[in-house]
This record gives C-alpha cells, sequence and structure tokens, in this order.
DNA sequence: CAGACTGCGCATCTCT
DNA sequence: AGAGATGCGC
DNA sequence: GTCTG
C-alpha cells in the first residue's frame, strides 16, 4: 500500500540527484501521465543510488544504464547551479503541485486527480469536504491519508503477525500464513504488509470453487476483528511459491530474476513458471514445490529473503 | 527511427 | 441487465 | 526518457 518509494535512503552519494529525479518522476507520472518516462526517471535515480562513487559530471553519470542525454544534462546543469529550471517551472504551477497532493491518496491516480482540480478540488482537505464524490476506496485513502504515508516498525509487523495467525488458526489451523514484502527482506520498518494466506484445499486443483468461496468468505469475516476497512474483495488463487517470491520482492530483485529466467528459456510472473517454446508462446507451468524450486529450475544462485534487497 | 517499457484483478463507469 | 472500457494499484 | 532492434 506503499505510495512512495526511497532510493535516496541510507549511504547514497548521490542523493540530491536521487532527489530531483524522483521529484520529474512523480511529475510525468501524475502530471504528464507518462508512466514510461515516470520508470525512467525512477531507473536512473535507482542506478545513481546503488554507484558508490559521487558523481562529478554528465558524461560520468551518462555511462550508467538508464542515463541518457537529457537526464545527463539535467546533471550537469544541478552541479552547476544547484537546483534545475525545469523543475523551478513545475513548482510555481499551482494546478501541478494540486494534482501532485491529490495523487498522494489511495485511489485517486492523474486522471481522476487532474479532474477534481479542474474542479477546484485541489487539497486533501477539499476532499474530505467532497466525501459525495469520492469512490469507497478513495474514502478509505482520504480517512487514513497520515496513516498510510507512515512508515510501520517491525516491531508492530510482528505484532500484528501474532494476531493474524492466531485469528486464522482459530478459523482452520490447515491455514498459513506468510508476510512478505520487506518485512521478510528483514527490513526495520515497512511501507506496508503483505500477508500471503493458504489453504491446502486449494491447492488441490478446481472442482472446488464453491469450498474456495466459503472459505475465502469466512476468512474475510474473521479479519473483520483486525481490519478496520476493506477496500476491495476477489477471489484469486495462485501457485503459492511463485507468489511468495514475487511479494517478497524486491521489485529490482524480481526484474533481475525474470530476465534471468527469460535467458534460461522461462517466463516467470505471480502465478507461475512456465517454459517458453520456439515459437514464443509459454507452455504449461512447472511443477514448482518450494521457492528453491523457482532458483533451481533457472539455474540461479539461491537468495534468502535478506539477500533480496536490492 | 519506431516501438517497448509486465500485465492483470477489482471497482466503477459507459454503452447498448 | 450485461458486455466492454477505463482508472487504479501493484 | 532511455534502450533496443
Amino acid at each position: 500500500m506503499s505510495k512512495r518509494k526511497n532510493p535516496s535512503d541510507d549511504n547514497n552519494l548521490n542523493s540530491d540527484f536521487c532527489d530531483f529525479l524522483m521529484e520529474l518522476a512523480e511529475y510525468e507520472k501524475n502530471v504528464s501521465r507518462n508512466v514510461h518516462k515516470y520508470n525512467a526517471y525512477r531507473k536512473a535515480a535507482s542506478v545513481l543510488a546503488t554507484h558508490s562513487k559521487r558523481i562529478e559530471s554528465g558524461d560520468e553519470a551518462k555511462k550508467l544504464s538508464g542515463i541518457g542525454d537529457k537526464i545527463s544534462k539535467k546533471i550537469d546543469e544541478f552541479l552547476q547551479t544547484g537546483k534545475l529550471r525545469k523543475l523551478e517551472n513545475i513548482h510555481q504551477d499551482e494546478d501541478a503541485q494540486a494534482i501532485n497532493t491529490l495523487t498522494r491518496v489511495t485511489g485517486v491516480g492523474p486522471v481522476k486527480a487532474a479532474e477534481f482540480v479542474r474542479n477546484g478540488i485541489k487539497s486533501i482537505e477539499d476532499l474530505r469536504n467532497n466525501i459525495d464524490k469520492l469512490t469507497h476506496h478513495q474514502t478509505i485513502g482520504v480517512r487514513y491519508f497520515e496513516d498510510f504515508e507512515k512508515k510501520i516498525p517491525r516491531k508492530e509487523i510482528q505484532d500484528i503477525e501474532g494476531k493474524l495467525k492466531n485469528l486464522i488458526k482459530n478459523l482452520d489451523p490447515e491455514f498459513t500464513v506468510t508476510i512478505c514484502g520487506s518485512y521478510r527482506r528483514g527490513k526495520r520498518e515497512s511501507g506496508d504488509i503483505d500477508a500471503l494466506v493458504t489453504h491446502p484445499s486449494l491447492k488441490i486443483n478446481e472442482k472446488k470453487k464453491k469450498h474456495e468461496a466459503k472459505l475465502m468468505k469466512s476468512l474475510v469475516d474473521a479479519l473483520k476483528g483486525l481490519v478496520t476497512d476493506v477496500i476491495s474483495i476477489g477471489d484469486t488463487k495462485f501457485m503459492y511459491y511463485c507468489a511468495i517470491l514475487y511479494f517478497t520482492g524486491s521489485d529490482v530483485f524480481n526484474k533481475t530474476m525474470r530476465a534471468h529466467a527469460l535467458d534460461k528459456g522461462f517466463t516467470l510472473n505471480e502465478y507461475a513458471l512456465r517454459p517458453v517454446g520456439v515459437t514464443g508462446v509459454p507452455g504449461e507451468p512447472v511443477q514448482i514445490s518450494s521457492e528453491e524450486d523457482v532458483f533451481d529450475y533457472i539455474d540461479y544462485p539461491y537468495k534468502t529473503p535478506e539477500e533480496r534487497n536490492m
């Protein structure tokens, strides 16, 4: 549920560059509605963040994958003047700033934010005064706006993990619960809590739709004591180990691993690992019975969750 | 120089 | 009402 | 915006 990422963390020698690149990324996504530029800027910020040397010039930066002419020039401008004219202009654009603010509410994207601003709704407070114009999702986003932007301490997640497991065990002891995400990677705090729940009867394929639906419903009902609001309810079921791998991340690690899978003639997503035929058409999913299995199949050295912080 | 950049489930809107 | 499209989040 | 074919 976390909307913000931060390549400008710990010992990052290029954090000032990362900051303005991330700001440009947000602008492209929220205001220009160009998610590809957004990703391009984020990739550039990410590669600079993991670079072990302080970048001294645009030319030097340009050697890195993901940084081309335009960002190279921006780095030079920032090095010379300490700021970016493009960013200064954006700061002065009140509508752009308003759109950026509104998209921080979960459920409000670039299109809805622009529409709100067009209709004079330009702040979180404005949203709170127009609850009747919000979807269920957006209402929750506004109600917990401040909370959603806070990080969750590991200790707190451990508490919730305990309560969740206890609750679910009482419902049906065969349920298993795994908290994935950055928590599983050992981080001290997380932006959200990704809980993956499975039940043996869901693994026995098909012919169980009714039972499955009943289980899901009883699960959701049981969670009512712990969960205060429900944004959406689905009945999706996926291959457990691929899901646990995917939801543990990090996203950069996932991208690396998927690329490696392709090299080895497989396609990997959150549902399954499938061989890619010569025609390029994916075949039937490979039988997986552990996370390690996935690594084995694509001949990729096993990494513990803690080693997946990339 | 043109096209890719993951793509899918859910909620909600729009069309018929 | 039902099919399809759109916005959104991940 | 950057990379690839």
